[in-house]
DNA sequence: TTATTTATTTATAATCGTTATAAATAGTTT
DNA sequence: AAACTATTTATAACGATTATAAATAAATAA
C-alpha cells in the first residue's frame, strides 16, 4: 500500500516534469513510511548513513518542491522547527503541549466555518488550519505519578 | 471602551505582581487601539518616538508577560514573524495569502471537534487553532484588473 | 558518441526573528 | 538611606531556513 503511494508520487513529479533523483527517492521513501512527523533535519539524520554527503538544504529543497506538487504539507510552529506530512486522506492533527507528539484524526471538512468566513469577510477562500491542543496519553499518565 | 479594556488589562497585571513600566503602558495601549495584528518590529517602531531608547528586546519581554498573564495571544506563522492580538471576545481569523492581511470573524466554539479529537486520540484537550487563509476583496480585485 | 544546455546537489555563508546575558536603571521594601 | 528585586537596555548568540556559487549529474542537440 505504501508502494503503491510511493509510485503514486513519483508519477505526479515526472508528469510536472520534476526529475527524481535518489535523494529526492529516499526522502520521498521516508516521508511515507515514517508515521512521524518529521522536521527537516530528523529527515537529513536518518538519510545520513545512505547519503554521507547530503546537504541539509538538498531536504530542504526537495521539501519546497514536494510541497508545490501537493505531495507533502508543511506544519509551521512558531519559532520551532518545521513539520512536514505525506498528503493522503484530509486530516487534522492533535499535538501534544507536554512532549510535541503530533496524531491524526479525521473529521468531516469544516466548510461550514470556510463559507461563514467567506460571507462575514468578503474573502475568497482556499483552504483552512485546524489544531487541537493537549495532552498525550503518556504525559498526562507520567503527571499524574508525579503527584 | 478600550479605555475600560486598558484599565482592566492594567488591573490584571497588577493583581498578579506584573510591574507596569511606560513601556508596557504603552504597549498595551498600543495593543488595543490598533486595529491591526501587529509584529513585535511593528510595535517596536510604532513606539520608537516616545521611546527613543527602548530595546527590542523589551516588546518581546513585555509580549511574553503579556501573553502568560493571558491578555495576549501571539500568533505564530513558522519562519515569518508572530503577531500579536490582544484578547477581547473569542474570534478566529481569516488570513489573505497575497497581502498577509487578517480579519477577525466569529464562529461558535467547535467544541465538538475538541470532544470528537479527545475521544479518538486519548489526549487530554486544552484549545484548539482555527484560521482560514484565503484573498481579500482588495487583492481580489486587483487580481481581476490585471487580467 | 560527444558537446551543450539545464537541473540538481553540495558546501558554505548569510538572514532574520527571537532569546540569553550582563550591566545599568528604576522601583520596592526594610 | 540601604538593600533587595524587577525591569530595561545593549549586545551577542542561536537556530531554522534560504541564498549563493561551484561541482556534479542528467537530458537534449549536434
Amino acid at each position: 500500500m505504501s508502494d503503491t503511494q510511493l509510485k503514486s508520487a513519483l508519477d505526479t513529479l515526472k508528469t510536472t516534469g520534476v526529475r527524481i533523483t535518489p535523494q529526492r527517492h529516499a526522502i520521498l521513501e521516508y516521508l511515507i513510511e515514517t508515521m512521524s512527523h518529521p522536521t527537516a533535519d530528523d529527515i537529513y539524520k536518518a538519510l545520513e548513513h545512505k547519503f554521507p554527503n547530503m546537504s541539509v538544504a538538498t531536504v530542504y529543497n526537495n521539501l519546497r518542491v514536494f510541497r508545490e506538487s501537493g505531495l507533502v504539507r508543511e506544519l509551521t510552529y512558531g519559532d520551532n522547527a518545521s513539520r512536514f506530512d505525506f498528503v493522503t486522506t484530509k486530516h487534522y492533527h492533535i499535538i501534544c503541549e507536554s512532549c510535541g507528539k503530533i496524531v491524526d484524526f479525521h473529521y468531516p471538512g469544516l466548510d461550514e466555518v470556510e463559507h461563514l468566513a467567506a460571507h462575514v469577510t468578503g474573502f475568497k477562500v482556499n483552504s483552512h488550519r485546524l489544531e487541537v491542543y493537549g495532552t498525550c496519553p503518556d504525559c498526562e499518565e507520567k503527571a499524574t505519578k508525579l503527584q
